[in-house]
This record gives structure tokens, C-alpha cells and sequence, in this order.
DNA sequence: TTTTTAGCTGAGTGCACAGTCACCGAAATA
DNA sequence: TATTTCGGTGACTGTGCACTCAGCTAAAAA
């Protein structure tokens, strides 16, 4: 590779970079091109030399993080002893980038049909191995006989619901370390009967 | 009043009858004061006239929804024999409205303090109720003495989540229609004990 | 060394939008 | 009837944005 092609490929990762950082703090709805540009140091038009437009940016960026999620939820699955590890597991990995999955849970209703399919298949992947685990554990008579995805969807329904809603329930810091031993507790309660039971 | 009077608070309503619709329909971030003016069949200055901005239109239109709403609630509550049926009803009137609500849910995380505020205050009353019973029915013995606030946030959380994917989950119809009854019974399972329980 | 190529530049373009204001005409008042 | 008042009008303004393109310069090729 000669001098240019370098060139232009470390033009691209920073504002692949940058763009990233940049959407984390303010959604890619409310970040303009202009901004990017300049937090990477790039004149404006260099941005679409690499990128047709704005939305050909964020796929792509989403693409490369939504990979990295999926390999450390494939991780985590194979690491998780049980159901409850599995879980703590993930909502550790949403904690450590909490402000890219906010941003996602709070603007994914306005993406462009391409962006919201990528973002929910990946989302139907994760919540199928939740699915799998609590089907199983039913089987083995560990866990009540409910609705598996009904279930499956209150939980990640209600991660979403904290995600979305971060800036309202916290000012900073994290709404996933806040909420993360009651979103554990409750769940935990409703698939299982040996908890809290309350004689009638 | 005289003529003049009467022309005026009829161009009001008309404006605030037809921004509530366009509004309900693509959303207020969506709906621009223009298109608002032309279904009403004014002038787009006229809008100004009687509101000073878009958003003191929107806040007029949210206060009087949101009294209305409260009214609901409060003979909701009132009507209602155990928690199971007062869920039914709250998600009956949800479904009543639902093009609004959803655009609430999904909006709610872009619009100014003041609107958000305003939004969160009646939810929160909303909440409280349902809080109550629970409560209440933990202490008679007929609940699980399980964590009631988070309880109450599973449940509007997930509600919410469906309200705010609703033109994903389904392409027209209601989505409350749609997962009433898997809602109802999946909080009904977290609350209780007697049903689907498994023998360990 | 000279010529060509290609990544980068940033002022410029077109568009969508919220909000303004000089003017109009019918209703109210004198 | 003559004058004033006021709700309504819609072309216009200012702003912010994504995206463009003629020109620049340094690297690559001749």
C-alpha cells in the first residue's frame, strides 16, 4: 500500500472514530457532519469522499459495533454458569458503552428502515439465547412454565424503557449500575416461584 | 362575545383540533407548523397568532390530553374490582388513543424539559395507582411480597417499549390489541405464585 | 524533471423549516 | 356614514443543515 492509500485509509478510521464519539454523546440525530468534520480536523466535503452521505456513516459504524457485540455476547453465553450470571454478564457489557445503547434505544424509531432491521436482527439474536436458556431451565423444572417470550420480552422491554430514558433517571453515571440489582431481582422473581412466595 | 371574539377562539380550536391530529399522525418532531396551518386551511401566520411557538402549541394540546387522561385514570380506579381488571382497563384506554401515546413514547426522550417534565408528572400519578393496589394486595396476601416499584417499572416499562415500536411490531392495527393479553398475564405470573408454578 | 493523478479543501448551493410583518378587509365604534 | 380596530394573510427572512465542486497540492507515473 503506497503512501496515499494510507493516507486515505487513516482519513477514514479517524472520522470512522470520531464519528463514533461524537454520535455516543449526542445521537446520530442530533450530530451534524459539520461537527464531525470538525472534531476530526477534516475539511467538511472531505467526510463524503468517504462516505456517500450521512446515513452510509452510521450503517457502517453500527456494522463494525454491532459485530463486537455480538462476539461478546457470544462470549458471555459460553461463560455464563446460569441464567442470572448470563444476565448480570449482559447488562455489564450494555454498562461498559451505555451511551451508545441509550443513544440506539432512544432514536432506533427514527432510523431509516436499513438501520432499524441491522440494529433489531442483532437485538433478536441476543434475546434468542435468553430464550433458549429459560426454555431449558422450564424443561429442567428449575424455572415456572410461563410465556418464554413474553418474558423475554418484559425483561428487554425494561432495559430498553432505562436505556432510553438515562438522561431523565440519572444525570450521570450509570442507569444500568442503578437499576441493574432490581432489573436482576425481578426477573429472577418472575421466572422463579421459590422467591418472595407469600403464603395466601 | 362578539362576532370578531367568536371568529377568534373558532380559529383557535380549529388550529389546536387539527395540530392534535397531524400530531398524532407523523409526530410532532415530524409535523411542521406549515402543513398543520394547511390542513387547517389558514394562513401559516395565523398559527403565530395565537400561539407565540410551536412548542407552547404542543404544551397547550399535551395539558388538555393529559387532563382528560387523568380524568380516565381516576374513574378507571375507581371502576375497576382487582388489579388484573384495572390493568385491562388502563391498557383498553391506552388503545383508545393509541397513535398519540405511541408518539409520546417514542418522542418523549427529544422534547424540551418543561413538556417532558409535564409528561413524567402524570405518569408518575398513573404509577402511583397502580402501586397502591399492589400494595395493598401484598399485604392482604394475595401478591408476593416481591419489590413493588420495580414491580411497576417492569410493567410500564414494557408497555412503553411496545407503545414506542409500534409501526415496527405491526404495520397498521393495535399494537396493544395485539399483546394485551400476554402483558396481562405475564405481570399477573410476576405477582402471583399460584399459577404456571413448576414442582422443583 | 515534467506530467498526471487523486485525496483533500472549504466556500458555495439548495432546501426545509420556524417565525415575521406590511398589508388587507370586514367588523366594531364614533 | 366615516373612521378605527383587529384577526387573518402569505410572501419574506434567517438559520441550520446535508451535500457539491472547482481548485489546490503533494504523491505517483512517465
Amino acid at each position: 500500500m503506497n503512501k496515499r492509500q494510507q493516507q486515505k485509509q487513516k482519513t477514514r478510521e479517524l472520522i470512522l472514530k470520531t464519528a463514533k464519539e461524537e454520535f455516543s454523546k449526542n445521537g446520530f440525530l442530533n450530530t451534524t457532519t459539520s461537527q464531525i468534520a470538525q472534531s476530526a480536523g477534516i475539511a467538511h466535503g472531505t467526510l463524503f469522499l468517504h462516505f456517500n452521505n450521512k446515513n452510509a456513516l452510521i450503517v457502517e459504524i453500527l456494522d463494525i459495533e454491532l459485530d463486537q457485540i455480538s462476539a461478546s455476547i457470544q462470549k458471555l453465553v459460553t461463560e455464563a454458569a446460569d441464567l442470572e450470571q448470563m444476565l448480570i454478564l449482559y447488562l455489564n457489557m450494555l454498562q461498559e458503552d451505555e451511551e451508545l445503547f441509550s443513544v440506539l434505544a432512544r432514536e432506533l424509531p427514527f432510523y431509516p428502515d436499513e438501520l432499524r432491521r441491522l440494529i433489531l436482527f442483532r437485538d433478536s439474536l441476543i434475546r434468542s439465547h435468553f430464550h433458549k436458556v429459560i426454555q431449558a431451565g422450564i424443561k429442567a423444572g428449575k424455572y415456572r412454565s410461563l410465556h418464554v417470550t413474553s418474558a423475554v420480552s418484559f425483561l428487554f422491554g425494561t432495559i430498553n424503557y432505562y436505556l432510553s430514558l438515562k438522561n431523565i433517571f440519572i444525570t450521570d453515571g450509570s442507569v444500568i449500575e442503578k437499576f441493574k440489582t432490581s432489573i436482576v431481582s425481578t426477573f429472577t422473581t418472575l421466572i422463579t416461584c421459590d422467591q418472595g412466595a407469600n403464603n395466601e
